[in-house]
Order: structure tokens, then sequence, then C-alpha cells
DNA sequence: TAGGTAATATGAAGCGCTTCACTTCCCCCG
DNA sequence: CGGGGGAAGTGAAGCGCTTCATATTACCTA
């Protein structure tokens, strides 16, 4: 195969030093004719810059990492292809990794990642308590997606306003009737003050709703165990009358062991999503669920890291504000048989 | 920031050459002994290797290019997704970049990730009939998913038996007493024999059933495009009444302009996709469509091109067998009316 | 004991680009 | 007309790693 042209290559055929060319390929020095000339050779050529050893020479990549806790949930997925789409569109190449839902697969991967010298990362934490990420935030720019990144104060984050949307979803279930539910929330690591839990307990409190906590393995919605988990959920004399679930595959897990189990949704049981998921509304029922905008999210975290990564400018933690939508998942508690 | 320690600083802290401590670190040559003392400095010091340098000298980057057609298509996005956890987990590093659908930024995008030096492609092509990837392909090993790429004969390929897939779907309509279909096929850019057309054609005349052709951009399912093509296509005196979409998007995306027409599924149309997307069981009606078997996909995909890349081994075509998965989306032709 | 061989270790030359420090050269102004 | 300043161009030193060719050592065998 045709060795590929160097700098080099170009700088004989148009008779200057390397140096010269470099400088004129990016515009700066150089007259205009000498800028006009390179740049002829170079497309003659067929010159393409190897960004490798300019990476090493400058030590920026023009990388971002992008570090999801796990494609196999829905939401997660969409969101790591949209940020991946925007950073190609910014002129980033996007090196993704996805921890497959296992915490400490993430911190192995993050020394993968630091390894490659990306010039910025983009994570959605599986463990945003994890001590490991200061250490990373410190050396790169960091976004976190979802969750604030509880010790690594250098750290930017686009965050859920949780409060706002439990709230919207408490309030919708409560005008519904519903005085018990499920709230089906993922499996965390070890988390100092479960932030989830807590905002569930005070909307539980406000809302005058009594909640039975199912804890799941993160990111997937394995059919088998949701139907345990929601047979369980209703085992009891007392039974929960809607299923609340912290992401739209949990949701759409619900639904499915709803449907096992001979369930008529929302008649037997409201299940209500936290994502607003690509087609949530061709479900059968439609699912009601908490919409963030995804598209939202995706700006405020890549425009965020990139002013950092070029102009230096601070991380700051932006909110993102809940919007209910209510589809035919969710209706009105059955009455006490 | 604290400086990272470089091959160089191994060395001085073990007394030794820089090229031992290469060495001994990949664990080629060297005493026992040296190889112990090496890597207890290595460890001692926090020592990385530093991939952009390691990747300069020897030519590989351990990276892999991911390129998809649109990862706003379900199904694709899936696959990218899968395929980057699996490169992952061979410890290689996924760049993924995504054309959105439009086969020019494919060829754009193409450049890009040639400069990134990446040591294979993995490709789920939006134009295979382009002739860019030849000379692509002769650079290094590029496998193709989904398609094969007509004109680069040196690339290997995992490809669907759409011959059987469309077999399955046709005679499954017709089973069913349709005669008269609509086949929802995207755009393609110049194709100088159209594959999926021939194919439908054929399967129609096999099983006497009319099909009208419908075409829309790939990989997206915009409402509002969808209903007018759905509106379009039983505006006729002799209607449709089945839609066979060659992706799982746009069957959701006919489900919904159903719904938004006010037209019962399968009760007035029936709808069938091709791809078996997750959660495509919870759609209200089920979705009835082909499976492929990501996972068997992937595997292929992703180990073809490692075995290329590592071990010099040709690349090959292999194809995928499909499997008809019926669900609530389709059912009888209603009687004419 | 000498010669041969294999195992270890090393120096130095890259890989292709960037960038600092420096030389030239030209033009303009006093 | 001389000197100063700015623009244009250049040489060379890296960036951190790999790897070839060579040097050193030690061990075996004849």
């Amino acid at each position: 195969m045709p060795k590929r042209p160097t700098l080099q290559d170009v700088a004989d055929a148009v008779g200057l030093a390397p140096a010269t060319v470099s400088y004129a390929l990016r515009g700066e020095r150089g007259s205009d004719d000498t800028v006009a000339r390179v740049h002829a050779a170079a497309t003659a050529l067929g010159y393409q810059i190897n960004p490798i050893a300019s990476a090493l020479a400058t030590g920026r990549s023009r990388t971002v990492a992008v570090l999801c806790g796990s494609t196999r949930d829905l939401w997660q997925q969409s969101l790591t292809a949209d940020l991946a789409r925007q950073l190609l569109s910014e002129g980033r190449h996007a090196l993704v990794a996805d921890a497959d839902g296992h915490p400490e697969r993430e911190e192995a991967l993050l020394a993968k990642i630091r390894d490659q010298r990306p010039d910025g990362l983009l994570v959605a934490p599986l463990d945003p308590f994890a001590s490991q990420w200061e250490a990373l935030a410190s050396q790169l720019p960091v976004v976190a997606i979802g969750d604030r990144l509880a010790l690594a104060p250098s750290a930017g984050a686009v965050v859920f306003d949780n409060a706002a949307g439990f709230a919207l979803v408490f309030d919708h279930l409560a005008d519904l009737g519903h005085r018990r539910i499920a709230a089906v929330l993922p499996e965390r690591p070890s988390t100092p003050d479960r932030p989830a839990e807590r905002l569930v307990a005070r909307e539980a409190r406000r809302c005058g709703i009594v909640v039975d906590l199912v804890r799941t393995p993160p990111a997937t919605a394995d059919p088998a165990t949701m139907t345990d988990h929601l047979a369980a959920a209703l085992s009891g004399p007392d039974r929960p009358t809607a299923a609340f679930c912290l992401t739209d595959s949990f949701a759409f897990g619900m639904l499915r062991a709803a449907r096992t189990l001979g369930l008529d949704v929302p008649g037997d049981l409201s299940v209500v999503g936290f994502e607003d998921v690509e087609f949530a509304d061709l479900a059968g029922p439609g699912l009601s669920t908490v919409d963030w905008g995804r598209g939202a999210v995706v700006d405020a975290a890549v425009g965020q890291l990139l002013a950092a990564i070029d102009d230096d400018q601070p991380l700051r933690t932006v909110t993102i504000a809940p919007r209910l939508v209510v589809r035919g998942s969710s209706g009105p508690a059955p009455s006490p048989s």
C-alpha cells in the first residue's frame, strides 16, 4: 500500500521547511503566496495530517471520551449516541465506553480512558459518590450528566431537578387517588446519602402516599427479575396501585411484567417512567413519564465541556427542569375490592 | 498538575535503559528479576503507558472506528452501542461516528476517521455502492454490517439473508390473506441495482401480492412524514392492507401514523418490521418483525475484524439467518368492504 | 581452556508533528 | 541613507514510545 505523504513530503514538494508547511497549513504565519502553494501541494499529494503525531506533539487529542453507565438502558443509549453525534459535529472525536452496569468496571474503564489522553470527559456515572472522579477532574475537564459527582467539586454537571420531577409524579399519582405505590430504583453502590430515597420519602410524606421500595440492578430490565419484583410487590394484603420507575427501561420492564402477570395497565396498575425515551408513546399503553429534553441535556453538557477545553471557561452545574408527560399507562387508582 | 511519569522515569528509577523497560513491561525479553523490578517501579510511580506515543511509534492505535448510518434508527443505535461494548471488552477503544442519515456526511466522516488511523473499521454503510470504500478497505481491515460493500471486494461483511427474511414476511402476510401491501423502504443514494426492490418484486410475484413502494428518508421516522406516507398509500380505491417496513423504526412510525389516522392495527392495517428492536414486544400492539439476533451480528463482525487485525486472517462474508417473530401487529386482512 | 551460543541489556534512530529561538530580508520612517 | 521593526522562513529540539543493531555477560561444550 502506498505510504501516506507526510509533512516532510509536502515540504519537499514546495521546497520549504517542514516547519513552514506546518504553520502554513494551519494558517498561522506565512505569506499568502506560500500558504496557497502549500495548500495546493498538500491537496495534490493527498496529504492528511497525522493526528497521532500531532497529539503527541501538542498533548491534545481533539478527542472527548464518553463514559456511560450502561447502554442497555434505553435513555442512556440514546444519550450516548446523541453525545457522540454532537461531539462529531463540533469537530471532536468521540471515544465511547460503556461500564455495562458494573461500577467496578467503570473504574477500570476510566483508567483505560485516561490512558488515551482525551481532552475531556463526558460521563453518566454509575457511582457518583466514588472518590476516583476528583483525581480525574483535576487533570482534565469532566462534565457529569444526571448526577453531580459528589466528591469532585472541580467537575461540571448537568443534573436533573429530581425534586421537581418527583413532585410532578407524586402529585400526578396522588391526584389519581393512589395511596400506595411501588418505587423502582436502581441498586446503587455505596451511597452516603441516598438522594433518590430521600426525595421519595419526602414526597411520600408530602402527598400522604405509602411507598414500597423496589431495588433492581441498574440499567437492565430483565423480564424475569421485573416480574419477580412486581409479583413480590403485589403479594401483600394492601397492595400498591402504581409503580413509579426511575428509568423508562424499568417502566417498560414493569409493563412487560404486568402483562406477564395478566394485569391491566392502568386498570389494575399504573406505571410511570422518568425519562421519556423515544417511542415511549408507542408502548401499549403509552408510557406516562417525565421528559427532560435530551437535546437540551446534550447541548448543555457538550457546550460546557468544549468551552472549558477551548476557552478555559469554568465548569458549572446546570439544572434541567422536568415536564410531566401523561399518557395511557397511568390512570385512577382501582377502588379497593 | 503533576506531570505523568514516562518510560524514562521508570528507567531512571530502576537504573535501566528505557528500551529495557519497554521490553520488560511488555513481557518480551528481560530476566525475571528485571521484569519484576520494572513492574514494581512502574506501579510505584503510577506509570501508565502513553498510547499516543505508542501508536505513533508502532503505527497501530488499538482503536477501532465504528461508523453508522444513523443512530436515530433504533436498531442501529443499539448495534453501535453493542459494538462499542464488545470492542471495549476485547481491549480496543471504540471511536464512534454517526453520519446521521446523510450519505455525503458519511464520506466526510470517513476522511476524519481515516485521519485517526484506527486499526480497523466497522461500518453500517448508508451507501454501500459508494466507490470510496475500496480505497479504505485496501488500507485497513473493514467489515460492513448489513450490506456488502459492493465495490470493495477486500472488505468483509456480515449481511442479512434478506431473501430469506423477505420470504418469511411475504409468506406470513400471504397466509393472512393480504393481497396488496405497502413496502416502506429507505431512500437510498444512487444504487445501481436496487436489491431490496428486486427482492420485494420477486416475493410479490411469488406470493401473488401487489406492492406499493413507499420510499422515505433513511433512519428517521418523522411522525408527520410517516402519516403523509400512510395517508397517501391508503388513498387509492384498492388500498393496501398491510405495511412491511424495512426497519423497526419505520414500523414504529407506521404504528404511530395509523394511530394518528384512527386506524386499528391489525384490524385495518397490519404492520410488520424487520429487525426486532428492544421492546418491540411492548408496542401496542406488539410489533411483528424479523429477528436477526443482534448478538450474533456483533460477535461475527467484531470477531472477524479483530482476527484480521491481529492475525491477518482473511475477511469473509458472513450471512445471518432470519427468524420471524409474530406479535400483535399483524393479523388477517380485513375483508373488502 | 578456548570458542561458540544464547540470553540480557543498551544506544540511537526513528514515528510525524509542533514550536521555540533565531536568521534573513524587506520596507518604512526619521 | 541608515537603522529599527516586523514579517517570513528555518533548524533543531523535543513529545514518549518502539525496535534494530550492537555490546556485554554468562554459560556450555569440545
